[in-house]
DNA sequence: GAACTATTTTGAACATTGTTCAATTATTTT
DNA sequence: AAAATAATTGAACAATGTTCAAAATAGTTC
């Protein structure tokens, strides 16, 4: 996702210590705080060096958030794990605790993640794929919530539900200020999850329309 | 919010010549391609006059998106009164579609009104408060769905469902790329209120913690 | 209205950024 | 060991936000 082929050695460490710096950067002050010297600095290597192994700044900045995904997805697989299958509307509810810890746990490297600075490039587009696969953790247990639904319809539930939590994260974090309660969080996250999941159980108005491209 | 006191008539005008040249410039290609020189050139002041009237760009920006949730907040209010008063369900979809247009129609102005970039300064805790008032539209016919709820878990309701509603409009649009239609999005919307409305009129379940900050 | 004072406006200069690339250093090959 | 190749460097450049001494303008006084 770098650069061509960083084959050498020495590349992949330089390519390895650069990350874990600018990981360090980005979760402590934000991705706004990423400079080309300090990261140079840090690692210890000349600041060209960087560009011979990332693209640009906004290339390292994608392979950590590229990693956030990668950190956020073993956190949800480990809980995964740990808790045996239970009633999808439970498990659904687990998951966006685990969403919710994360974030909270590192708001600076999650906000990053789902914020775009860079335009729009290949390497972004590989990105939002990815992004994508982290649907498919919600897909699971909404089939079995609503076996009598469609794939493209379970597909932007899904996907709505994902956002939702997001929402209410993203907003109930909102870096200090303004910011809500741990605590009032997941009373809002269980409080919305248990509606729309007892509501959704109920009704089965939730037919597609038909010019979808989801 | 901009500077002591913009008292001359003058400076009223280059206020707000600024600011509408601004919001052209957001408008079109984000607020990160907001620039001093290009700002200046535009109304046709000098780099430094800028100064004279804001404190710096991020005050500009700030200004900008205040004026966004003005914006936001007339087409609220226009549609509220063009419907009249109808179930409670009914109307917050009808907010939440309200909603989607408007970010749909000005989708960098409203991002730039939700992405926080500028440090944690006066005019921005008062630019949240003044968020918090649109929390309130919410709110209106949240109370009349839900009597029995007391005030802290409507406003924690309120909020939710008004994040939740942000979160599939935010992850829906993400610029381009991996975005989904229109038509998509209102379905979404629409799926998740209605399920999530209907179930909270069935339960009642919904008793804040007691620690509440909200 | 001229001389002086106060205010406003200017834009060249500065500090800080991302990025490049000729020069240097290190490595490999012969 | 000499030559050739590759990797690394960091001074130099362009583009940014911001400042502030100077210039221009407006206001005041006699």
């Amino acid at each position: 996702m770098a650069i061509a082929s960083p084959r050498g050695q020495k590349r992949q460490q330089l390519y390895q210590a650069l990350l874990a710096a600018a990981e360090r950067t980005i979760d402590a002050q934000g991705y706004q705080a990423l400079r080309a010297r300090d990261l140079a600095q840090a690692v210890g290597c000349a600041v060209g060096a960087i560009y011979t192994v990332f693209e640009d700044l906004d290339a390292v900045t994608l392979a950590v958030k590229s990693r956030t995904l990668d950190a956020l997805e073993a956190a949800v697989a480990e809980r995964l794990g740990a808790r045996s299958p239970s009633a999808p509307e439970a498990r659904l509810i687990d998951l966006a605790m685990v969403y919710l810890d994360f974030a909270n746990g590192r708001p600076r490297l999650w906000r990053s993640a789902f914020e775009h600075s860079s335009p729009d490039t290949p390497a972004l587009a590989a990105y939002m794929l990815r992004l994508d696969r982290i649907f498919d953790y919600v897909e699971a247990p909404l089939a079995a919530l609503l076996p009598g639904a469609g794939a493209a319809e379970r597909k932007l539930l899904a996907r709505a539900l994902f956002s939702a939590v997001h929402g209410i994260v993203m907003l109930g974090l909102y870096e200090k200020l303004g910011a809500i309660s741990l605590k009032d969080m997941q009373w809002q996250i269980r409080a919305l999850l248990t509606s729309a999941l007892a509501g959704l159980r109920a009704r089965a108005d939730y037919a597609v329309p038909a010019n979808s491209s989801a």
